[in-house]
DNA sequence: ATTTTTAGACCGTCAGTCGGTTTTTGATCA
DNA sequence: TGATCAAAAACCGACTGACGGTCTAAAAAT
């Protein structure tokens, strides 16, 4: 890897850090410079724009959790864990993002909406295979497969991404999700560890 | 009215104005000062911040859709029809919002994800009404009706929202709602139309 | 010698502040 | 009733500090 590389790809860990940290709005470029150890001048000579860094460090994300999701999707196992495998592969790992995210989240309006826009874009095609395969397995049964699970993706990140959701909530979209797909009551339980996996750890005990 | 509340409110309609045009971001306090013709101490004695500024201009959106939505809610005819229209209530004025919101809200994250937020809040009670009224006239079965009513309105705003959408999308939608509301397929029809009132002009003719 | 990389002073813009001025209000008194 | 006046409300605009982004020139790498 090339000495400049290296350099922006420094610059991007740093930048995904405190965009997580503290929001992509509330980041200074002179922050991420400073820590970094690095002049003005070399952050603009490897991005054309501070929302450049974004894209980039977006971009970071979305490759390393694709490349999970194409491993799981790829493996032979029943598919309806594997759906929950590709579907779990499409988050942050847990010690970044669970504490950090969540405390700014809210007001992480770009960051947020950039991020879901490409993992749809990523997982839809990858998640509507398994589905055709549960369809060929007659676990499934249902058309317009793309538009459904665009519709499931779009639902889920809609309701729990922000950690605050409650048991009915879980219930009544696992059965939508069964129905949305034709499956049998009971089919896609998984989904409920899958949610209560990031779900906001509200700080009271036990 | 007293002068004060003339003031604040003319810098509210002007903001609101300047916010569907250009976007939250890309439009200064000065721009909104200068198009009143008011100084920067008079703004910031009317608002705390330039964020509070969308906090108004969202309330007083908020708040003439939920009274036009209340209204729909008490009239007294059949409940899909009824449906509709609360839930057509819930949209700016059409020409104020397509031409000029359609522009630019790609980037206009903030406005739309906390214009959304409220709407959810304020539309989830009053369609959730319409809905048990169903289910007591046996149009409609099922239980979490609140929550079957939230996940309706996150996916219709993130499916049809940005007013590009296939057929596909809406068939799948509408089997979708009427499969998480318990109601036969073909009830729920109206929706097509709907989400055709809102869908974007992409500027060919005929 | 030439290209790549770095430095950091500098620029325009923007949200927000501050001390002071004008206008409105409403209570008091001739 | 109408004049007076002090307090409160509304308004003004120069100023500040922080930010994203630019630029020129030097240092480092090739």
């Amino acid at each position: 890897m090339k000495k400049g590389e290296r350099r922006k790809d420094e610059l991007i860990r740093i930048a995904y850090r405190k965009f997580l940290e503290k929001g992509y709005e509330q980041t200074s470029v002179d922050e991420i410079i400073e820590e970094a150890g690095v002049a003005k001048g070399t952050f603009y000579y490897h991005f054309p724009s501070k929302e450049a860094t974004l894209e980039a460090v977006i971009d970071m994300m979305i490759t390393e959790e694709v490349s999970r999701a194409r491993e799981a999707a790829a493996s032979p196992v029943p598919v309806p864990v594997k759906m929950a495998a590709v579907i779990g592969s499409f988050r942050p790992e847990r010690e970044e993002q669970s504490i950090a995210m969540a405390v700014q989240d809210r007001e992480n309006f770009r960051l947020h909406e950039k991020l879901n826009k490409r993992l749809l874009a990523e997982a839809v095609p990858l998640l509507s295979d398994v589905v055709r395969e549960g369809i060929r397995q007659g676990i499934f049964a249902c058309e317009q497969v793309e538009e459904r699970v665009k519709m499931m993706l779009i639902l889920s990140s809609g309701l729990f991404d922000d950690g605050d959701f409650t048991e009915n909530d879980a219930a009544a979209f696992i059965d939508i999700a069964e129905k949305t797909f034709g499956a049998k009551p009971g089919t896609m339980a998984f989904i409920r560890e899958l949610i209560a996996g990031g779900k906001k750890d509200d700080g009271r005990e036990s």
